[in-house]
Parts: C-alpha cells; sequence; structure tokens
DNA sequence: TTGTAAGCGTTATCAC
DNA sequence: GTGATAACGCTTACAA
C-alpha cells in the first residue's frame, strides 16, 4: 500500500530540527544515547505528525521481519484454530506477527506456501500441521527448512511430522493405547476403529497405537474392524454405517472427536443405543464433544497450551537459548458415551 | 530472518554475467523487453542458486507488500474460522499473503492491530470481526482507517460495523425477523430470546431484528423472556436455566447455533423435552448444528461464502475498480428442534 | 550527544 | 535489449 501521503522518519526529523539518524534512534528504543530534550521533541514531533515506522523498511536493515509463517492443513478446523490462538497470545507481547497458511493437506500447496514464507523474509516456521505421507514432499520440504535454516531461519514443529526440528509433541501413539487400554478395561473385546486420512502422519501414528494396544492386550486383531472417516463429522457416520454392515463390535473408537460425533449420530438415528449396544470414544475433547448426541468420553488434547508452549519454544530459540523439546500429555476425559460390554 | 547466506538479485546476476536490473526484469514478470537468451540465462542461475526475490525489499520499492491484514474476534471459533478460509482461498491465487490478529473483542487490543498491519504496510485490512460499541473505539478507529486510506490502503467490512467501508454484508436484521416469523407461525407466542455479548455491534442488530418482529407480530414483548449467553455453549446452557427460573415460554431463539446447542442440552438434561415441550431454534448454521443433542432448526450463513465475496471485492478494489456492496442472504434450515407450540 | 553516509535487496528512470 | 544509478525508509558504523 501508500504510494500517498505516508509520514517517514525524514519528516519527523526535519519537523524535530534533527537529523534522520537522531529521529531513528529515539523511535527505535535504540541503546544509543539521546538527550532528554531531543527525545521529548522527536517524540512529540511523531506523535503530531501519526508517525508510524515502516516496519518493512526496517525489516530489510535489521534482518529481522518480526513475522512468523504458520502452517495449518485447515485453519477453519476448530483443532488448528486452537492452536493458533495460542500461539498468537503467546507472542503477542514480543511484538511479531502471524501469517496463517491452510494447505489443505496439498503437499505441492504446502512447499508453494513455505517458498512464499521465505520470500517474505518470516523469522520463524511453525508446522502446525501434520507431516504427509509423500516421500517426494517430506524430501523437497526437508531441503527448502535446510536452508531456511542457513539463511538464519527458525522451523518449529507442533504435529507429528519427519522435519528433524525442535518440538512441542503430543503422545498421539499413547493416546491411542490409553484409549484402548481403557475400552480393553470395560469388557470390549472387538473395538472398531476409525481412522483418518492416510496421507497424515497423525493419522498413521495413531492408528499405529491402536493396532499395538489391540495386540499387546490380546484383542480381536481384525481389518474388519478399521474404516476410513477421513476426519469429518459425515465421514464418521459413513465410516460407522460401513462398519455395522461388514461385522460387529461393542466399542468403536474414533482417531478424532468429530468422526466420534458422527459415528454417535448415525448409531443413534439406525436405533442402535449409545451406549447401550456401542461405546464410542474420541480423541482431541473439542469444545462440542460434550454437546452432542451423547456426551463424548475422549481424550484431551489441549490445542491452546500446545499453541502456547509453541510460542514460547519458538521465543526461546529466537532468543539464542537452546531448545528443549517438550511432551504434552493427554488426559481421559470421562463422559456418558463409554460403558461396559454386553454380556 | 536471515544473516546468513542468503542469495540476492546481484548472485543470480553475476552468475547469469547480466546486469542486476536485467536479472530484477525477468525476475519480477516486467513488461521491459529481455531477450530470449539472457532471461534463459538468468531464469537457470536462479533456479541452481534456489534464489527467491526478497518480497520485503520489493514491496518497499514499489509500495505493495502484498499482504492483507484480517481482524476476527477470535481465531478459534468456526465461525471466524470459515471466513478465514474463504478469504485465504479468494486471494490465494492473486498471490496476497494473509496476517490474521485475534482482538478478543478488546477495543484497545484492536486499534493495536490496526496500528501494527498499517506498520506492516499491509495493502488491504478486513475487518470479519463486528464492530463493538464504545464511542472512543469508534472515533479512534475510523481516524486510523481513514489515514490508512489516505496513505493509499484499502478497508473492507464482513460484519455489523461503524466503519465507513465497502462491504460484504450479512443481513443479520431480516434473518432475526425471519426466525421470529417462523416460530410464530406454528404458534408460538411466547419466544425466549438468548443474545451475545451487548457490546458487540452485531448482537445490537440482531435483537433490533427479534424485537422489531415480536412487536409487528404482535407476540408478548417481555423483558423477562431475554437473557445473555455470551455466544458460548455454556453461556447458552446458563442463560436457559435463568428463563427457565423466571418465566416461561415455548420457544427458544438464541443469537448463534453455539447458545442455541447449549441451551437444547441443558433442557434435555433438566427432562424438558426438545422440541416436545420447548422448541429450539439457532442462527448461523455451523458445521455441528445437526449434531448437537438434537439437530438444529437454524438459519444458515453462509461463512465460507462471505469470505471468497469478500476476498473477490477486495481484490476489484485494489485492481482499481468501483466497489459495490454485497449482500448475502440466510435460508433457513428446518431439523428437529422446532415444532408446533403446544396447545 | 549529534550528524553523515553507507547500505539492506529490490524496482524504476534514464541513457545507451 | 541492456546497464548504471537513484530511490524506497530505515538502521548503524564512523566521525565530529
Amino acid at each position: 500500500m501508500t504510494g500517498g501521503s505516508r509520514v517517514s522518519l525524514r519528516h519527523v526529523a526535519e519537523l524535530a530540527g534533527v537529523s534522520v539518524a537522531t529521529a531513528s534512534r529515539v523511535m527505535s528504543d535504540s541503546s544509543h544515547p539521546v538527550s532528554g530534550s531531543t527525545r521529548d521533541r522527536v517524540l512529540s514531533a511523531a506523535e503530531s505528525l501519526g508517525f508510524e515506522p515502516n516496519r518493512l523498511a526496517r525489516a530489510l536493515v535489521t534482518a529481522r521481519s518480526q513475522t512468523i509463517g504458520v502452517i495449518v492443513h485447515d485453519i477453519s478446523d476448530p483443532y488448528f484454530g486452537d492452536i493458533v490462538k495460542g500461539l498468537e497470545d503467546g507472542i503477542h507481547a514480543s511484538d511479531y506477527r502471524l501469517f496463517v497458511a491452510s494447505s489443505d493437506r496439498d503437499p505441492e500447496k504446502e512447499l508453494n506456501y513455505v517458498r512464499a514464507f521465505q520470500a517474505q523474509q518470516v523469522d520463524a516456521l511453525v508446522f502446525a500441521a501434520s507431516g504427509l505421507n509423500d516421500p517426494t514432499y517430506e524430501r523437497d520440504l526437508t531441503a527448502l527448512v535446510e536452508r531456511y535454516r542457513r539463511a538464519g531461519g527458525v522451523a518449529v514443529v507442533l504435529s507429528d511430522h519427519s522435519l528433524a526440528a525442535p518440538r512441542v509433541r503430543f503422545d498421539n501413539r499413547g493416546a491411542l493405547t490409553e484409549m484402548v487400554a481403557y475400552l480393553a478395561e470395560r469388557g470390549h473385546r472387538r473395538v472398531a476403529y476409525i481412522t483418518g486420512p492416510p496421507e497424515l502422519a497423525v493419522c498413521e501414528v495413531r492408528f499405529g497405537g491402536y493396532r499395538a494396544a489391540v495386540k499387546d492386550l490380546g484383542l480381536d486383531a481384525d481389518e474388519a474392524l478399521v474404516e476410513d472417516g477421513r476426519f469429518t463429522l459425515r465421514g464418521g457416520g459413513e465410516a460407522v454405517a460401513t462398519l455395522l454392515g461388514r461385522t460387529d463390535f461393542t466399542a468403536v473408537l474414533a482417531a478424532n472427536d468429530l468422526m466420534a460425533i458422527g459415528a454417535t449420530r448415525e448409531l443413534v438415528v439406525r436405533g442402535v443405543a449409545v451406549p447401550g449396544s456401542v461405546s464410542v470414544a474420541g480423541l482431541d475433547d473439542i469444545a462440542i464433544a460434550e454437546y452432542g448426541p451423547v456426551p463424548l468420553t475422549t481424550m484431551r488434547l489441549p490445542t491452546y497450551e500446545l499453541g502456547q508452549r509453541g510460542a514460547s519454544l519458538l521465543l526461546r530459540i529466537l532468543d539464542g537459548q537452546e531448545p528443549d523439546d517438550q511432551l504434552i500429555v493427554g488426559e481421559i476425559i470421562e463422559r456418558e458415551s463409554v460403558t461396559s460390554a454386553p454380556v
């Protein structure tokens, strides 16, 4: 923008009767000494002109844009919305701004966003979106980030991702084994599993947790028990319908709450009592989990906190400190959708 | 970022054996003629060096940052998430990037974000967040935006806002009168109303629609019938509990779906049949409206489309065309939470 | 404590 | 068709 009447440091300097350098020193809180009286003159000149320093120009010389690029899969998904909120709140005091990009899980689009962010000279890159299972993508992204790092950039990961970088991690595998164990303790031996899009690294990890727990606990490991629900409400309903027509089970565990809610509704509509005939459990504990057709038993993944801790990790790295990976743990939230298996 | 080994146009020019000017011309798709052979040399030099033009530097000289600032109240609210998604998709092809800021409905915070965006030289400002009922805020914001405009900036509004600017508007008042009429047609004469935060312009408008319709249709206009639900799930539940203890009614209309869902759950938990004893209607038609305790009858507010049309409006203005205000209309989605009033 | 001037990486103007 | 060179608005040696 601009072209019109933008007021620059030069105007302030002229009005205050000082050099641009001096004006700069006071406006940028430089450590370089400036006398109290000139400082006041500059300040009031800036005030009266409504001067706002051009951060692009500043960024060009300091090589610090005070911006951060965030990659999510879909900003309209509350899961990511919460993370971004946490990030934003976490960096707000430090005077950074956030660029947000939704990749739609498209490898090409995601790579392009990363390139765009680099061109935009962002100081840091946050991968809130889980990695994509695509060898080309993984290779290209690694190379891109590597180059970005050499140019002084910082990358942080808040998801399951093949990228090597400092991270705040939620133990997705552990979460799933724990949920399966929870169900097994209540007598469920045939636990159906609704998975998300197979191209997402997080789905692979969660599914791995399910499979490992089923095996370790000696539950029925039957391929007919798993179905893709695409991480959506509708997909969850469709998946459970497919499962119902194909095999039988006393519990269904979904890889996220959206699918669990969709499945619950489908079951209820079909006259299958939840949890009377079939128990349903989810993962994430999104805000509406409590307000579905049946209040959902699930595991809480503290997304807002994930964002906040991501922000503080980032800030510490940007500040030159040593990064320390962090682990966030879940917690089972017992509501009404799970009960003991019918005998 | 950077400081390290960033490759600039100068490196590309040297490797290609041309001047920086020529290199610039090919990298920026200038209309200035360049011979095919030198173009190729520059392109391959850029390729081999992994050159990515520094958009900050470009922005500084062209006075175009290719960035847009978006103000929302809360990015973790799917309502705003959807709008931002629509915006992003709408501008994606035009090579703009989005800065997103959540104001938390705090006037001071919002003003600061606007100032920050200006300093960041955004080419446009999008107010997806509704205005705040605060005279100081309205005055300061108007002044700020006025100055921003004089400097060449573009502002667009996608909400109920006192700011004078090109806009894409959803008829909130009309939506509410229509919902009240819908309920009245089904015999409801005592329609309780759960409103949102009074400081939001949008709540004032929606409430105005409710009141006007109640009056026009001769329904019971009783102050005891309205209660604040803070736009949240929990607030909706609390509001209906308060209403239940204070007066009686056969229907409750909420200013958004979240509160309608919260209210529905509270009613069901208390053994009040929905819609048997009390009908419930919402507004927005968020994704989960269909998946609540009772599938919700509501009015669809196409948020994603709002964002998309906002983007195209913006792009047209940025392209120098005349802005034309747009109106988006709602549509009642009949599900199961509303029925005729008990006789 | 203040000022001068050299850049940051581009694009734009003007010669050639 | 190509190349110097002056901006853009700021920070930062280096001088004074």
